[in-house]
RNA sequence: GCCGAUGUGAUGGAAUUGGUAGACGUAGUGGACUCAAAAUCCACCGGUAGCGAUACCAUGCCGGUUCGAGUCCGGCCAUCGGCACCA
């Protein structure tokens, strides 16, 4: 009898949908567990096995809280809005509903194939009203507590296609459509006030379990500094030019300026400003760069003086050129420094190649050849001289800024306000309406959701508009406040919206009273482990952080934090060792694999195939390891012998194998359970309770077959039975081989009783005929002993 | 450039707190079974030298701490993820 996957997969995956078995129970007394992997977007392709690879870690431990007689709500649903799904529409005509809903269909089949014990009855999909509803909902809440505003952005903009561009299609400053130059041009857009948030953000993150390095990627893009304020007085106009720093200590080392190409003081004074064509000719030029390429070429320096301007440090009283150059960013700070060159590397550099002073404060470096931005003496600083303190020197500078009044002490965050729209057609429309006598309106909440309206065509307006500015009857409309003629918005929300609050929606998906009712909140939330990539630890999880604070805020979550615990997969790549791409045509399709295998060989393997949270090779030789090590787990029942108690031959091996296998997929560790088969082979047969135990364990990665063989040896549900315990005394040999060493290395071993003491060991080593013979004319000089482990000798 | 990670045999990777480096799998080699092949089963399997016991070398590179370093520290190199309009 060998084990019939293309029967046996359908008949357990049909049995789980009919009998709800993965339903998470509604009222129940167990204690919950909230599993969520990241939905997928159900792009055209369908699922590849990194999907596979991702939703399978969860997965496995869902499983194994069910029987460990967990409540489980272990959900799935599409990220449904995005470009791909747009461009496929405008390139066949398609319209994008259509689109998504066969992509999800694809996604629901491949999904169900590989017997996932997701909670179907729970589906969600961010493009259905009665979901976009309620994204809408949440931001006219935080547009009416004042967390949505509109302000000028540069964009990435194609002036023979008209359009927006996202960032990944205008690499390299040229457009992905036509390859013409894109410009970086200015428009007004919706933010939302995800700043205001900035410091709530960084402080929950003490209360959550996140893997230390996920923590730190988000405190760095939080990115909270302190440092200082500093006006500094323009001679010729008396304009006060306001800086940021981290580090107040240096003003006396400041001997120039700079302020970003787009600063608004050019503009205010460009009249009394002799170059300003240069100057203006230098802010077309980096008008080509975005910013991410401006902070990427530091190697060569550029920038412009600014005739006519002249800044007065306000300790010394000196007076110091003002530049303009694209290192300095608008969008951080004040959009204006003060250059210390001898104590920062991008000044230095920037003061070289335009021949500016540099000036040391702190003593430590060599000034001559670069920038020193360690610690040490201050010099040539006033009343600072002689503090060797960088923190008492900051707070000596700020006393004296703010006895000046020149100054203060500030906080800072890298963290920018989130520019919340899109000028496409697949996104939530933004539910404001445009009155010219009221503003800015709301939508009522009671006329939620605003559907998206029926195009003919998807293809972007002209000039950088949605499409949805062409539907005449969609953007006229009377304000709902004062009933005049209106117009409607017409961007619609970037894809980060959907996902901002989907494990929300979770809880309670089919309420059309509100996104979900307060008691499936209460039961549920928060998240008790959230999976994803690494790749989203950033921006996803910190713009549905914010979004989950700001309705905790005003009282419509239970929780201050949506995800308690936080990890991450690696990526699954192709044969090649390259990241799966379409392009390289390197995608594995979970489907083949289940055809040739079989689902359960599949999960396996991605479980199998490495350390869960790197990214590692598919390896179609891999696999057939996995298939080898299912196929002998099935050939065991035919050395099946009676008895239900564990045998003194399998005993440890089975109570280290559950103890491990218990702990190890907690860590996300799976790939090491093969080597008790290897065992029981040697062993030669298997009694029932030894194969009732190894087939619970294994169940969670191999459900199908597992219950297969448990429903027809011993006529139960496996999933139904409890997760096998251990005695922590049967999971250690009575003897141990302990390891001698001379001078750390191995010489000699020996077996003996667990737990023996130290000097017994030792004693034990010195008896040794290798011990003896690599010490005779030498002295012991130290003995060191790790009981059950090893003794080391010292030997001179 | 900045932030985060990774680097171990032919190969995917183990080594859970600083304590036997290479578990387990794949590939390979030899054998059993077979008319033969596949499948299956058994054995071997980091490098150099040696008949052998064994010795030396070996976890990207250089250095350090330690009785002992894949693991900790410092400095390099390479690769990957993110850098805010791809999701």
């Amino acid at each position: 009898m060998t084990y019939d996957f293309k029967t046996i997969e359908p008949k357990w995956q049909k049995y789980w949908d009919e009998h709800k078995t993965f339903c998470a129970e509604q009222n129940s007394k167990k204690p919950k567990f909230y599993a969520l992997i990241e939905f997928p977007y159900p792009s055209g392709a369908g699922m590849h096995v990194g999907h596979i690879k991702a939703f399978s870690g969860l997965e496995v431990v869902s499983r194994k809280r069910r029987m460990e007689g967990y409540n489980v709500l272990f959900p799935i649903g599409f990220d449904a809005y995005g470009l791909p799904t747009e461009n496929t529409a405008i390139k066949t005509g398609v319209h994008p509903r259509t689109v998504t809903d066969n992509n999800i269909k694809k996604f629901t089949q491949q999904l169900k194939r590989v017997g996932f014990s997701f909670d179907w009855d729970r589906v969600i999909d961010t493009t259905d009203e009665g979901y976009y509803k309620w994204t809408q909902w949440i931001f006219l809440k935080m547009f009416e507590h004042g967390l949505v505003f509109r302000d000028k952005t540069l964009v990435n903009y194609c002036p023979s296609c008209k359009v927006v561009l996202s960032n990944e299609d205008s690499q390299g400053g040229k457009c992905d459509i036509c390859h013409s130059d894109v410009v970086q041009r200015t428009k007004e857009v919706w933010y939302l006030r995800i700043t205001e948030y900035a410091d709530k953000l960084l402080q929950g993150l003490k209360d959550v379990d996140y893997l230390p390095n996920i923590k730190l990627q988000q405190e760095n893009w939080i990115g909270k500094s302190t440092g200082a304020f500093v006006n500094f007085t323009i001679k010729e106009n008396g304009e006060k030019l306001r800086i940021y720093t981290t580090r107040p200590d240096t003003l006396y080392g400041v001997t120039f300026m700079v302020i970003a190409p787009e600063h608004p003081i050019i503009d205010k004074y460009r009249d009394s400003i002799a170059n300003i064509a240069d100057l203006d000719a230098y802010k077309a030029e980096c008008g080509k760069k975005s910013e991410f390429e401006r902070t990427q070429l530091v190697k060569d320096k550029t920038g412009v003086r600014i005739q006519g301007l002249t800044a007065i440090n306000p300790l010394t009283g000196k007076e110091m050129p003002v530049y303009i150059s694209d290192y300095v960013m608008m969008g951080y700070g004040t959009g204006a420094i003060m250059a210390v060159p001898a104590h920062d590397t991008r000044d230095y550099e920037f003061a070289k190649k335009f021949g500016i002073d540099i000036i040391e404060v702190i003593k430590g470096g060599d000034i001559s050849v670069a920038a020193y931005t360690g610690d040490g003496e201050m010099v040539n600083s006033g009343e600072l001289n002689g503090i060797s303190n960088k923190k008492d020197a900051i707070a000596k500078a700020l006393e004296i800024l703010k006895a000046k009044g020149c100054g203060e002490a500030g906080v800072q965050y890298k963290m920018k306000d989130w520019a919340f729209n899109r000028q496409r057609y697949w996104g939530e429309p933004i539910p404001i309406v445009h009155c010219p006598k009221c503003g800015m309106v709301a939508v009522p909440y009671e006329e939620l959701p605003l559907r998206l309206p029926p195009v003919e065509n998807y293809e972007p307006g002209s000039d950088g508009e949605s499409p949805l500015a062409k539907i005449d009857s969609f953007v006229r409309c009377k304000c709902p406040k004062c009933g005049a003629d209106a117009r409607r918005e017409t961007d619609t929300m970037p894809q980060w919206a959907g996902s901002s609050w989907y494990f929300l929606r979770y809880c309670d998906p089919k309420n059309d009273k509100a996104f979900a009712s307060k008691e499936a909140l209460k039961y549920w939330m928060p998240v008790d482990w959230y999976n994803g990539g690494m790749e989203h630890v950033t921006r996803h999880m910190i713009y549905s952080r914010f979004w989950h604070k700001f309705l905790y805020d005003i009282g419509e979550v239970p929780t201050p934090e949506p995800y308690a615990k936080r990890t991450a997969q690696g990526l699954v790549l192709g044969p090649d060792g390259d990241k799966m791409s379409k392009s390289k045509g390197n995608v594995v399709d979970p489907n083949d694999v289940v055809d040739v295998y079989g689902a359960d060989v599949l999960r396996v393997y991605v479980l199998f195939m490495g350390d869960y949270e790197q990214a590692a090779p598919w390896s179609e030789t891999g696999i057939k390891g996995c298939k080898r090590f299912l196929d002998r787990v099935w050939a065991l029942s035919d050395k099946l012998v009676p008895g239900e108690e564990f045998r003194p031959e399998l005993e440890v091996a089975l109570h280290k194998t559950i103890k491990k296998v218990t702990g190890d997929i907690e860590a996300m560790k799976f790939n090491t359970m093969m080597a008790l088969v290897n065992t029981i082979y040697e062993v030669g047969s298997i009694n029932h309770g030894e194969y009732k135990a190894f087939l619970s364990i294994l169940n969670p990665f191999a459900p199908h077959m597992t219950e297969e063989l448990y429903s027809s040896l011993f006529g139960k549900i496996l999933n139904e039975q409890p997760w096998p315990s251990y005695d922590e005394a049967k999971t250690v040999d009575n003897e141990i081989t302990v390891v001698i060493q001379i001078n750390g290395k191995l010489k000699d071993k020996r077996l003996v009783p667990a737990g023996l003491g130290k000097d017994e060991l030792i004693a034990l080593a010195m008896e040794s005929d290798r011990v003896k013979a690599l010490t005779e004319g030498k002295t012991v000089v130290k003995s060191i002993a790790v009981p059950d482990k090893l003794i080391n000798l010292v030997v001179k």
